[in-house]
DNA sequence: CGACCCCTTGAGACCTATCAACACAAGTGG
DNA sequence: CCACTTGTGTTGATAGGTCTCAAGGGGTCG
């Protein structure tokens, strides 16, 4: 699986050293082996209408394939930090990341998870704004950030893709604030689980028994509460009929409408 | 001061009848006295470097001018609502904007304030994922998305623009997750005063004495809080000496740098 | 002057956090 | 193979921060 190779990008990323000079596959810092390659627009992912350069033009395509590159990590591992020069934007190509903000006393806010097909990382002229780790062992897709932009200038379809994937996080940032301003500790779970089952619906995945790739303290430090909260608001979903839990990393919704009613309080 | 025209202008937009034909001072719609008019780039607005279109090409603002249009709102006038058709995005000229999302039971949650020279209403085909509404008598540019865009193809700069506020906003939000997930009613409401006053700061005003545009309710809504816990907080802050109340509407931070201790918990 | 709105203050209730303990699975090393 | 550790999820008892409900003060405006 490409582990040593996947562990000197990984090293360059966290160190802060991450570079401006562009990087493809068979560089030395993110070694992908040929089977890993995809069968996607661009040949480095198979991501296919989910990756971000599916439809482009043919030229757009290669001029993104210049640039980009795949890189591994393993669960845990730190892809930048808050703070770090933001130079790059990412692809989910596999695997699950989370973003998160920590204050000086160790308290934790994540502020995001990134499944297969998500992009993040935005940051322009400036530093990234928050954390990101790998939650299990992940493919990104890297871009760099100003060859992206410089790329957008003669292909208006690339702006306009960013344009809809920042207009689309802006409109989760809005679901996700009123979650955590005013909604109680079972509609914020309820909230959590609908949203993740959209999410793989429209991924193309299963909406109804989803694996649940980050544990608990993950979700509690997403949703705004305590791992004892979560657990003891999902124990009583199971309860009550809302969710199944077959293991505790898989949930199945048997009713949708159910569960929305709890999620905003019109049950 | 309009009046008339401004009526119409609200019933237009609040209606959701909103086209997307052109229109310019002069247009029954959205009539601007000439008096009204400012020294900015575009002639619309005295905006100066805050304007959205200050520093570009002469060809770019003037096709920014041919589209765009100020408007006129009185205090509780609303915008546009949530589930909108979104056409166009918003320039705040003067006076101050609440964004918010409602509940079916009428929880509310407010998603930010916008003031002189902040950018608001980002949609790409789509709706508008809240309501906006005058929080005092307001002024701003509006320009239509679709033209946004068209013209962006042709003017990086003006992309580049809009990738900026963007990417400005969503680490806004990242901010106001962690205050809303993580921090007690004290961090919020500190954190709430401090970033008004860099923001008051960043346009030109006076970081100290700080006018509070809104009142406690909105400051509860959008810290996540209630009337009481704000006004409580306030009070207390007064007590201790970390900010000075010379009337309701108005605080001053004699030490921002215990407000600061106090708003990530580090006092 | 009275009605209304906004802000403030108080007392008690409630939801969630905190602290603590236990179950269970997966390593790890003797 | 077992003892031990570690990590994760669950459950219980208690505490505490914030909400809820209630009332009063001060300003504005008709």
């Amino acid at each position: 699986m490409t582990r040593s190779s996947a562990t000197a990008a990984r090293l360059d990323s966290a160190s802060g050293l991450v570079t401006t000079r562009e990087r493809w596959p068979g560089d030395t810092l993110a070694r992908v082996d040929q089977a890993d390659r995809g069968n996607g627009p661009c040949g480095h992912c198979d991501l296919g209408t989910l990756a971000f350069c599916d439809g482009f033009a043919r030229r757009t395509v290669t001029s993104l394939m210049r640039v980009q590159c795949t890189l591994r990590f393993e669960a845990h591992d730190t892809l930048f930090r808050e703070g770090d020069t933001g130079v790059a934007v990412f692809n989910v190509v596999s695997g699950a990341v989370k973003v998160y903000k920590l204050m000086p006393d160790g308290r934790r806010q994540i502020t995001g998870f990134f499944f297969r097909g998500d992009m993040f990382g935005f940051c322009l002229d400036g530093d990234y704004a928050y954390t990101a780790e790998a939650v299990t062992p992940l493919s990104v897709c890297r871009l760099p950030m100003q060859r992206l932009h410089e790329l957008s200038e003669t292909a208006p379809e690339v702006q306009h893709r960013i344009l809809l994937r920042m207009t689309a996080k802006l409109a989760q940032f809005h679901d996700h604030v009123l979650l955590l301003g005013r909604k109680t500790a079972r509609e914020r779970v309820a909230t959590f689980l609908l949203a993740l089952s959209e999410r793989a619906r429209r991924r193309g995945d299963p909406a109804s028994p989803i694996p649940l790739a980050m544990g608990r303290v993950d979700i509690a430090d997403y949703v705004g509460l305590t791992v004892e909260t979560v657990s003891r608001t999902m124990t009583a979903f199971k309860r009550e009929g809302l969710i199944d839990l077959p293991s505790p990393n898989h949930v199945a919704i048997p009713d949708t409408q159910a569960l929305r009613a709890a999620s905003d309080g019109s049950a």
